[in-house]
Formats: C-alpha cells, sequence, structure tokens
DNA sequence: TATAGAACTATACTTTATGATAGCAAAAGA
DNA sequence: TCTTTTGCTATCATAAAGTATAGTTCTATA
C-alpha cells in the first residue's frame, strides 16, 4: 500500500500564480494572433487586420488597446495624409518569444494527435 | 527611404495556426490551472476543486470533460466505496510543459513589469 | 433505516467575448 | 465641393463563459 504523491496547494501555487497572471493578459481569441502578427516588425491598422484574418474592425481596436495598457504594443501616429498610426511590440511583448514559440510547436504537436486518432 | 520588412499573409501564417489550433484548445480561465495542478500526479475530483481555487463544481466538470476530449487528461473509475475517480494527464499533456513552463516564466516577469511603473 | 461522502448534474442566471453593420473625422486631390 | 483613404467608434445582437445553489446516485456504515 503506497502512499502516492499529492502534493497540495502549496506546491501549486507557485506555478498557478503566474500563470493566472499570464493568462489574465493574454487569454482570449486574438491577443496572441496580434502579437505574432507584429513579431515580423510594426505594422499598421489596416495590414494588422489582413493578417490576423477574421478579426473584425472592433475586436482589433479593443484588443490593440488591452494590449498597450498592459505595456505590450506601443502605438505612434504619424501625422501625414491619412492618419498614418503604427503598431509596434514593447520589450515586454519581445520577451513573450519563448511563449509563442513553445505554443506554436505544441499547436503542430497537437494537431498531428488529432489526425492519428 | 529605406523599405521596411513586412512580411505578409504567407510568412505569418506558418506561425498564426498552429498557434490557433493551440488556443483552440488551452483557451479559458481553467485549462492550463487544471493541467498544472496534475501536473504534481494524479488526482480526484475534489482534490482539483481545492487545489484550482475559485473554481465551481460545473466549471470543473465541464472543463474536465473538454480536456479528455481532446486527449489532455485521463479519467479512471475505482469501483471502490464512495465511488473514486482520478484524473491524470495523458502522455499528450505532458508535451505542454514547455508551453506551461514559459508561460510560468512570463507571468513572472509581467508581474515585475507591472510593480515597476 | 438513516446518514454521509464523492462526484456529478440540473436549472437559472449574469457577465464577457465576439460578431455584424454602419457611421464618423480629417485632409489630400480630382 | 465631393470622393477617397485610414483608423477608428457606436449600436445592437448573439454566443460562450462563468456563477450560484440545490439536487441525484451509489453504497458502506452507524
Amino acid at each position: 500500500m503506497k502512499k502516492s504523491v499529492k502534493p497540495g496547494h502549496s506546491e501549486c501555487m507557485g506555478m498557478l500564480r503566474p500563470i493566472r497572471d499570464a493568462l489574465d493578459v493574454l487569454n482570449g481569441k486574438w491577443k496572441l494572433p496580434i502579437i505574432v502578427a507584429l513579431t515580423f516588425g510594426e505594422k499598421r491598422f489596416g495590414e494588422i487586420s489582413k493578417e490576423v484574418h477574421g478579426i473584425t474592425d472592433r475586436m482589433l481596436s479593443k484588443e490593440l488597446r488591452d494590449l498597450e495598457i498592459n505595456g505590450l504594443v506601443k502605438r505612434t501616429v504619424e501625422d501625414a495624409y491619412p492618419v498614418k498610426v503604427t503598431y509596434a511590440l514593447t520589450p515586454h511583448s519581445k520577451s513573450l518569444n519563448e511563449v509563442i514559440e513553445s505554443l506554436k510547436k505544441w499547436g503542430i504537436l497537437h494537431r498531428k494527435n488529432i489526425l492519428q486518432r
């Protein structure tokens, strides 16, 4: 009769809190895709809109605002003919690289895994 | 006048699809936390409930079902007094380690980053 | 027989998230 | 002046996520 090892709160807490913190900011259908789109360089509203297929103006606008508030995106207005607004990643959002890479890898793996059934 | 490098669809597609695939399965407030709770070994319904603070029975039940359907959790019924049901990670969900680790790291970083303002 | 613990399920909501559609401001240029 | 382009915002509608609370089933045991 072996006693299995099942750590309680204390042990998980160290993981759970940061993960929730991260999810609070990144959760949703669009935030990560938007960040990915900006990975290859700053882009304008319309460009992101085309890149992130399926997103509506309303959502894009809202998500960009959220991301800006959280310091993940920097918004710059250039006062030219048709107003030019560009969005770029911040150093902080660049630190998401590892998250994005691992998520991408896993996404590929998961698709394979599902097709095999 | 330099021409900035702004790849279009083609270049992002390789990243965006897998990331969406991953998000489709992992999105939401509870899935990752539940998986984390199971990282330290199989657990029973009630144990997960205590570990993942704040989740209701209904949500936990639903999320576990979703995770099972997606092959991320294995449910085992032991026919004992008070029925004993245990949930455990599958090899597939274990491949999420890297995602979880990087998310955790980033969560910590993000919290620091915010407090500094 | 009554009770208790484990794991859910049922019902009824409330709150967010996401969508669809239309409209607005500013300013160059026809 | 009218049109066009860009980057939004407003409004309304629906779907999905999440919450609260109570009830059900099964069976060992008091």
